[in-house]
DNA sequence: TTCCAGGTCATAG
DNA sequence: CTATGACATGGA
């Protein structure tokens, strides 16, 4: 296994930064599972083929790879919104007659949503169920460890739906992935007989896309809405999730509202841009800085 | 030991 | 359409 050589260190140019405090959440707050603390102040995480560090000198945000293309500086732009597309319809959020939304706008100044693959973000999320954020995590790595490509020293790409279809039951489980063993192998050999899936579904109107991701086994109204709002960045898509349940019950006081009725809530009162407002709201919710 | 986790699915009313 | 359990696994 060959071993890692990085590009020098340089500024991530963001329109807008994300703050040091707001990093972590930011890396490894439920969104994307492939990023993790190697140092204190150095994070690692694998976009594609590519390893990729963060880290903050100073006030500046830099990063370093192992890929050393144009391309790659493309992506990492794309994957941070470094033009600041989402932080201008962040400002159009009610957060002036909102509290709440006020309140967790303020906890993570900065947040953004990562702009992944829609491979990356199904397979994390059809582990997502009934699962802990660092569980996924380790479900993901070991998935990537076990059917991915090897790309140097212990980094994996994902695994293909190709390789996850044809994996044994001795394989999969070595990655603990429980019952979602089933939901991991069922949607892999849905979709490897379509194999450009993601321009496929890109096409479609973001309501279609929801039912379309649906039709996959271990993919419910949930699941469905992170991969439209995660990887195909539908921001108009409102996951409603155990949090979300929680916030919009005890903060927005909707008692007795079933998951539907809140994701029309979320819709109708944050708009256009409802599921950047979700994930600023469920970050912190998650890490009690909503007092709820 | 018991409980719960960024839910989904099958089944029953 | 809504309500209820089961489901694998591991950490608190």
């Amino acid at each position: 296994m060959p071993s890692l050589r990085w590009t020098t260190w340089r500024p991530l140019a963001l329109q807008y930064p994300i703050p040091a405090l707001t990093l972590p959440e930011q890396l490894d707050g439920g969104q994307a599972f492939r990023w993790r603390l190697y140092q204190e102040n150095e994070w690692r995480g694998v976009i594609g083929r590519a390893v990729v560090r963060l880290r903050y000198q100073g006030a500046t945000l830099e990063w370093s790879s192992s890929d050393d293309s144009v391309a790659l500086i493309e992506k990492l732009n794309d994957y941070f919104d470094a033009k600041g597309a989402q932080a201008k319809l962040v400002e159009k959020l009610p957060w002036q007659s909102d509290t709440v939304l006020y309140q967790a706008l303020k906890a993570y100044p900065g947040l953004r949503i990562l702009r992944q693959d829609p491979h990356e973000t199904l397979i994390g999320f059809l582990c997502s169920s009934n699962k802990r954020i660092q569980q996924i995590r380790t479900m993901v790595s070991s998935l990537a460890q076990t059917l991915g490509e090897p790309i140097a020293e212990d980094y994996y790409t994902l695994p293909s739906w190709s390789a996850i279809a044809q994996a044994s039951a001795v394989q999969l489980k070595s990655c603990a992935l429980g019952y979602r063993a089933n939901f991991l192998q069922g949607t892999a050999q849905k979709l490897i007989d379509r194999p450009d899936w993601e321009n496929e579904f890109r096409q479609l109107p973001t309501r279609e896309l929801i039912e379309t991701l649906q039709t996959l086994p271990g993919v419910g109204p949930k699941v469905a809405a992170c991969v439209t709002l995660f990887g195909f960045g539908r921001w108009e898509s409102f996951p409603v999730d155990t949090w979300m349940v929680q916030v919009l019950t005890q903060a927005y006081g909707l008692q007795g509202y079933s998951a539907k009725q809140l994701e029309m809530f979320g819709r109708a009162h944050f708009g256009e841009a409802a599921g950047i407002a979700q994930q600023y709201l469920f970050a912190s919710a998650r890490t009690g800085r909503l007092g709820i």
